[in-house]
DNA sequence: AAGGCGATTGCCT
DNA sequence: GGCAATCGCCTTT
């Protein structure tokens, strides 16, 4: 199978199959500043007539594209200044996304350190600040660039935003509930590396 | 038309 | 560990 088309199928899965099998895959931005690309290390599915999904009420303008076909981006905005990403997944029409928590970054940390600290990197790098780069799902869209204009981005064709196939690797994987959410607080769907 | 609140983060104690 | 910041969306009048 072709890269595309593995994660094709991936994608193509309910939330909570798809979700840990998204953990490792590859999330690249180019934008005109430059490129910053790292491996998804955190997610957390959710998908409809799931009462902590912003589906569980149905279809509204904000939500709209996560009913629509797998592979976009779905983005929105909280707490009056994040924005956070997800990868809508599952069959065209089900409500259904993978929210991305945290991503460790690779290539063009630069790029990234400056867009979350407003500061150039200096030559001593703060392991802690490192660490902090990515590891939030804001902090991940704010250190890719990615905001409303990402908004329904097919995430499998676009040249500036794209998530690329790797093989999956023997890293460990815990599985808890979700971070964050006020309902169905027991649901064990949120995937990390150990 | 108005009000409450959130799939968060960073700073303060 | 606690809490303020900050605003668009959704629910309720």
């Amino acid at each position: 199978m072709s890269s595309t088309a593995n994660l094709k199928h991936i994608v193509s899965l309910p939330a909570p199959e798809s979700a840990p099998q998204l953990l490792g895959q590859r999330i690249t931005h180019e934008s005109p500043e430059g490129l910053v690309s790292g491996t998804i290390t955190e997610v957390e599915a959710y998908q409809e007539g799931d009462q902590a999904s912003h589906t569980f009420n149905g279809k509204t303008a904000r939500t709209s594209v996560m009913f629509g076909p797998a592979g976009q981006m779905y983005v929105y905005f909280t707490y009056g200044m994040h924005w956070c990403c997800n990868v809508v997944v599952d069959e065209d029409g089900k409500g259904s996304a993978v929210l991305i928590r945290a991503v460790e970054i690779d290539e063009g940390v630069d790029l990234a350190w400056q867009r979350r600290y407003k500061e150039k990197i200096s030559t001593e790098y703060s392991a802690k600040r490192l660490k902090d780069l990515s590891n939030g799902p804001a902090k991940f869209a704010q250190a890719f660039g990615i905001g409303k204009s990402a908004y329904g981005v097919d995430l499998l064709t676009d040249n500036n935003l794209y998530l690329s196939y790797e093989e999956p690797t023997e890293r460990k994987i815990v599985q808890t509930p979700r971070i964050g959410i006020s309902k169905a607080v027991d649901v064990p769907w949120r995937w990390l590396y150990k």
